[in-house]
DNA sequence: AGTGAAAGAATCACTTA
DNA sequence: TAAGTGATTCTTTCACT
């Protein structure tokens, strides 16, 4: 992992149509050597893959919800069952497990409330163990990036 | 938007090293039509672009943290200065105002504790009018996917 | 790491339903 | 208005230096 590499991470991961000949030219190689090296850094596991960004608000579902769950259950048999539940949600495009008082949250997208409200009714009817749920609305989504920080 | 574009985008969007021609056949197309839907797509916006997905754990990145931000300004000027501030942050990969108990809500990218004090410190330094901050510490990372829910 | 050739994909003009 | 065919152009890939 040296410069090059993370200039070519840098350019792949904001926009990763550019043709290998001006990727090479921008980090001052030649074709072959760059491509081997984003091969390199596909097989080492760096890139995870190259996929199509959509325009949330666009295809009507502009609304994300943060949901922050309790439980009392605090196995691994639990959260492994749990886990695997709420994952299958299209909706749920991010899951975390959580120190601090809330032991998990989700980012929802939706379309609405009233998508919200059944998306809810799902999760809730479809886990047990939950003690306590909290849902926070996003009026407006002011950055969103797939970008990493790469270090310079 | 008919169903082959929403297959197109169904695929590309988990996908988008896929020639043209298998994608074609994926959705029952020649690849002419199905390449020009792809372009309708992009020029119509519900295509924002292609990027390469990089493991956040991999480039020793693997700490997100949530902030939650509170603030007395409610008008638009400091709004907007607040937000361009913030989204200048390369650790910031999202941010939402929301509705509810606290007003801004940010998913912060850093590579431990230390480097997310750091990042609070030029945080809170770099910004004005903020009443109160919390931070919440995600354990692990159960789903992140950049695939919408799409209507089949 | 680089060159140049071969293989493979995307793009386009044109045709057809 | 939308799909298909085939030729052209551009990109990626690879053997070799």
């Amino acid at each position: 992992m040296d410069n090059f590499d993370r200039q070519i991470l840098s350019i792949l991961q904001r926009d990763a149509s550019v043709p290998l000949k001006e990727l090479a030219e921008a980090v001052n190689l030649s074709t072959t050597p760059c491509w081997k090296r984003v091969k390199k850094l596909e097989d080492e596991g760096y890139i995870r893959g190259k996929v199509v960004l959509l325009d949330p608000v666009r295809l009507g579902l502009g609304l994300s919800v943060f949901v922050q769950l309790k439980t009392q259950h605090h196995d691994n048999a639990w959260l492994e069952h749990f886990a695997e539940t709420v994952v299958r949600f299209e909706e749920v495009v991010e899951f975390y497990r959580m120190s601090g008082e809330w032991d998990y949250m989700l980012r929802v997208v939706v379309s609405d409330i009233a998508a919200y409200d059944r998306f809810y009714k799902k999760l809730i009817t479809s886990t047990e163990g939950l003690s306590n749920i909290t849902s926070s609305f996003s009026m407006e989504q002011i950055k969103y990036t797939t970008a990493l920080p790469l270090p310079r």
